[in-house]
DNA sequence: CGAGTTGCTTGACGATCTCAAGCATCCATG
DNA sequence: CATGGATGCTTGAGATCGTCAAGCAACTCG
């Protein structure tokens, strides 16, 4: 393919030189340390809102109603777990528990107004995070997103 | 800059048509998944070795003799927090206390050589990240490693 | 109806995390 | 040198996070 010569050329252009192809590993490490430091970044803004990491993280998956269950499979973790995270999430009065109408075992966790509000200013405070993707300039922002997207299938289809 | 131009067609041929550029939450969003994915990779291969995320951290960042102090800033955490996971680590023989000859207040943190071999196995262990990264050629991989780079220093240097 | 399954909670226990306190060691200033 | 203040690490208390085992209520199927 010719033209990736000079996507290699440009994107050197751009960066300076490129000592070459990165070794897988470099690749990895790079990526792990983006996503420590964008996890960091969210644990941040929430901490700033009395919120931790996880409770953040719950409340980011409430876009509707939700089964105790499907948080459990959503955040990977036993469905004892959370019960506790629901607790203290709704003794503040971010979320509710509603019964589900068609099964009365199930209980639906939705998040309240306050709640909404408050992990919409946890997104709009992770400045690190901002910042950084405002570095990019529109055109290498889409070629970032079609090379992440093309990872996905890899990194979400796991055992 | 005219090559941008060749760029993105350049990765729309290879990837498919791009419904336009993606919006900034939507990126956004796409980081933050496969950071989740990868670290919950991460988690599972450490656990396999009876580690948890942490401790693997932690045992990540022994490249050589690392301060207590030193492990608190990397983690960003408080210190006395760092005790207790290198305790944890020291028990079962994967980390050594050393002390430091120029000032006896510091204890250098070392991996033993089992140590190293887990961390080791670990990474090579993380089958969804490594599969994820095969799906892409080269050049792909320069080319993300580039952008990749682009977004360090507004995640790193941060208050 | 009865047996098995599923959804949620509870309790026990360990790991992670922070804060306040404490001890030993440095270091800077007099 | 002496001493007061930093600095590095540990300890203990207390909260959250995470798992597992056990229990109860409700659903499902025969």
């Amino acid at each position: 393919m010719v033209n990736d010569i000079k996507l290699l050329s440009t994107l050197e252009a751009m960066t300076g030189p490129t000592p070459h192809p990165p070794t897988k590993a470099q690749l990895l490490e790079l990526v792990a340390a983006l996503g420590t430091a964008q996890w960091q970044d969210f644990a941040a803004a929430a901490a700033r809102h009395g919120l931790t990491s996880v409770q953040a993280k719950l409340l980011a998956q409430l876009k509707g109603p939700v089964p105790m269950r499907g948080l459990a499979a959503l955040l990977l973790c036993d469905a004892s777990n959370v019960t506790g995270i629901v607790d203290r999430l709704e003794a503040r009065g971010l979320v509710r528990r509603e019964p589900d109408p068609s099964d009365r075992r199930v209980k639906n966790v939705v998040a309240t107004d306050e709640g909404h509000e408050t992990i919409r200013r946890v997104r709009a405070e992770m400045q690190a995070t901002h910042s950084a993707l405002d570095a990019l300039d529109e055109d290498e922002r889409t070629a970032l997103y079609d090379l992440l997207a093309r990872l996905r299938p890899g990194l979400e289809h796991r055992g």
